[in-house]
DNA sequence: TGCAAAAGGTAACTTTTGTTACTTTTTTAA
DNA sequence: TTAAAAAAGTAACAAAAGTTACCTTTTGCA
């Protein structure tokens, strides 16, 4: 079942992946003439929160996690990166360090642009400046729906509302009345929802009961999307 | 007491005011040439979430809070303007209704530029599409501090870590022991923590009896502020 | 292939937060 | 100036979430 006309996924998500979507040739060419893709296994990490910024990073394929650590060590994921979206560009664009950290939730395939061809590019562009403060106002959005979340909604609705979400970005081939399988560990789970593991699992032992979901391993399959968007009271 | 090297205040706090400053004297021109300038009553709402975007709006003189209203009519505080800053782009840049609501928190002076103006300067202009990509860039820093506070923190954590920040949005021509009046409704505090009314008005009394705040009328006044920051326990 | 480590899962208890139902004080406007 | 309305404040109870302390299953690799 699609989502479309029941939930707006677009208010949740960047558009990132749209950056570097039919810009000029010669742009594009001169941007990816010194990249470099590396396969990064599941659970490394691409760049540190507080890092020097050396360039901007491209999923060519699989999933990232951005998140924040705080101080006594626990994680809290602020975007998960799909495959075709762009990593590392705040931080450039402010002139600042990393704001968050990132590591792949899966084996992954990640494109590297260094600094200097991306400045050059943006400098001479008159589309990519466009499309990036596009993009840019865009998270705001994003972000703004995901703090009133956070602030105003219990760990249930929460909870319920990440798994949405979550269920689109696990969307791959995807036709009609096919299974989404949702890959994430529980500890992951929780700091995306922002509570502590143990509740994660008695909240999926609920939603199992209320036949929202089915579990198969680790993996999560949603049987009941509607009910679930009910829960989120979104 | 300045919070310099204790907290870093640029964390949390937009940097909108800096976009237009030292613009091209023509370019600043050209922006305020159609600006209008109108005084808004506390609490008088500046633009509504949903509505089309019609331009930038520039808070002169006063502050104004950025929320969003959830569908049982309850509002968290995304962000609160002051004096110097600009509303109303990431919708324009955006291509999208406004994300969020903007309301003053005490009587106000709020200048109005029109779209037409705003693009027609972005699209000759140089150094201001750079300015917005940095100014947008380093929100992205300041929401995800937010969000990574929502979501981890207790609401006791959430509110010490707000009335520091706060505290100085309220300072106005300050001197080194002045006291600084925070003053915001019992109802906006709770929007801004993501709370009910009534725990903000339990952990207000902890608070005093603490010896952290003093209370004058609706005012709160900040009396130890690093004991403020080890109760926000960042 | 077998063992250690990591991840998944459960339950009981404690603390925090939300909710309800008020009273008191302050503000606003007729 | 004085009612009415709005805001501030209190207390008690219920519900949600955090914490501790485990056991079980899966995974990776020596």
């Amino acid at each position: 079942m699609s989502l479309k006309g029941i939930f707006p996924i677009d208010k949740w998500d960047f558009k990132s992946n749209s950056v570097f979507t039919n810009l000029p040739p010669g742009e594009l060419a001169e941007l990816t003439a010194n990249m470099t893709t590396q396969v990064y296994n599941k659970g490394q990490i691409i760049f540190r929160e507080g890092a020097f910024a050396t360039g901007i990073f491209l999923v060519k394929d699989g999933k990232a996690k951005k998140y924040k650590v705080d101080k006594e060590g626990k994680e809290q994921i602020i975007y998960v990166a799909n495959t075709g979206e762009i990593m590392g560009y705040h931080a450039l664009l402010a002139e600042e360090r990393y704001p968050d950290s990132a590591a792949v939730l899966e084996d992954s395939e990640i494109g590297f642009i260094p600094k200097e061809d991306f400045f050059e590019v943006l400098q001479k562009s008159k589309v990519l400046p466009q499309r990036l403060l596009k993009t840019l106002s865009h998270e705001f959005f994003v972000l703004a729906n995901s703090i009133a979340l956070f602030a105003q909604r219990s760990v249930r609705e929460r909870f319920a509302m990440q798994l949405v979400l979550m269920r689109e970005k696990y969307k791959e081939n995807f036709t009609p009345g096919m299974a989404v399988e949702i890959n994430l560990s529980r500890e992951d789970l929780a700091s995306l929802v922002g509570t502590a593991r143990e509740n994660i699992l008695r909240i999926l032992k609920d939603f199992k009961e209320e036949g929202i979901l089915e579990t198969k391993g680790r993996k999560i399959i949603i049987t009941d999307v509607n009910k679930l968007l009910a829960t989120a009271n979104y």
